[in-house]
DNA sequence: ACGAGCGCCTGTCGGC
DNA sequence: TGCCGACAGGCGCTCG
């Protein structure tokens, strides 16, 4: 599930607080629940129990669809895949059906990472730049151009779903907002990325950044039983929407695959 | 360089 | 009601 704008609601939810889960920061780590052994890639479960404990949380970060719990000694960077949330709650509170890796904090609450399809992966790093070296740019960071995202689009020579996918191109876009992108921009998901003009990238990266923006002021997409608690998905127009007139001109929307994923596309507006 | 196929998992939904 | 296949927000790997 979780693409950039969930990601970033999880962190605003961390630092601020929400409803009634507390922020976490500041809290202290007193110890963990490795609950599913392969969410946990990098250390050994021995050293991330021994190395966790004692450290306390400083910062809340996000890169890409990567979350970034700040401690004391090293950073903890969360990947959600395909599913999944993270909850702060009373150590005393029954444990989720799905809770994969839990952090047990001095104060007696804990944050449970919720991840049902067992996709997700957790690393406790000193040095989170190293482990995320590889990924692209952030879209909404401000040094992010119009030139520049041009430039990478006239590198490649790659149908557009695929380019936006790849978190080596750009981080952060996952299959529900390239979708919506693409619509708005009126981009065939399979033209090839070097075919684009420079007007149509700038209107592509201003797109980019206008879906993710409204995406995050509505704390994301909440499509099923994963993830509560965003509205994004009352503004999709075309994600899911097959065979459903377009909102711009009225044509069914239709759905192909494109990337090994579904694809929504409207053929009217959208011509290849 | 590019893209198809597959594995990893649990769950929902629709058709029969 | 139950069974079965298709599908789901991602990504690393192999192979052509």
């Amino acid at each position: 599930m979780p693409e950039l704008p969930e990601v970033e609601s999880f962190r605003r939810f961390l630092a601020q607080g929400r409803d009634e889960s507390p922020s976490i920061l500041g809290k202290t780590i007193q110890g963990g629940d490795l609950l599913w052994e392969r969410t946990l890639a990098a250390p050994s479960p021995e050293e991330f129990l021994e190395r966790v404990r004692g450290q306390s949380v400083e910062e809340l970060g996000r890169r890409g669809k990567h979350l970034l719990i700040h401690l004391s000694r090293d950073t903890l960077v969360l990947h959600f895949r395909m599913s999944g949330e993270v909850i702060v709650e009373a150590q005393t509170e029954p444990l989720g059906k799905h809770y994969r890796l839990l952090l047990n904090f001095s104060d007696g609450d804990r944050l449970a990472f919720n991840n049902p399809r067992k996709f997700g992966r957790v690393w406790l790093t000193p040095d989170p730049d190293a482990l995320l070296a590889d990924l692209g740019p952030e879209p909404l960071d401000e040094d992010f151009s119009p030139q520049a995202f041009y430039a990478i689009l006239q590198n490649h020579h790659r149908q557009m779903k695929y380019l936006l996918l790849d978190q080596k191109t750009i981080a952060g876009l996952g299959n529900i907002y390239t979708d919506e992108i693409l619509h708005l921009s009126k981009i065939h998901p399979r033209t090839k990325s070097d075919a684009l003009s420079f007007e149509q990238a700038k209107l592509l990266w201003e797109n980019i950044r206008h879906v993710l923006r409204t995406g995050i002021k509505n704390q994301g997409t909440s499509i099923d039983w994963m993830y509560r608690g965003g509205n994004y998905q009352d503004l999709l127009k075309v994600y899911k929407h097959t065979g459903e007139p377009c909102p711009r001109c009225g044509t069914p929307i239709e759905r192909i695959t494109v990337a090994q994923r579904g694809t929504h596309y409207c053929p009217t507006c959208q011509p290849l």
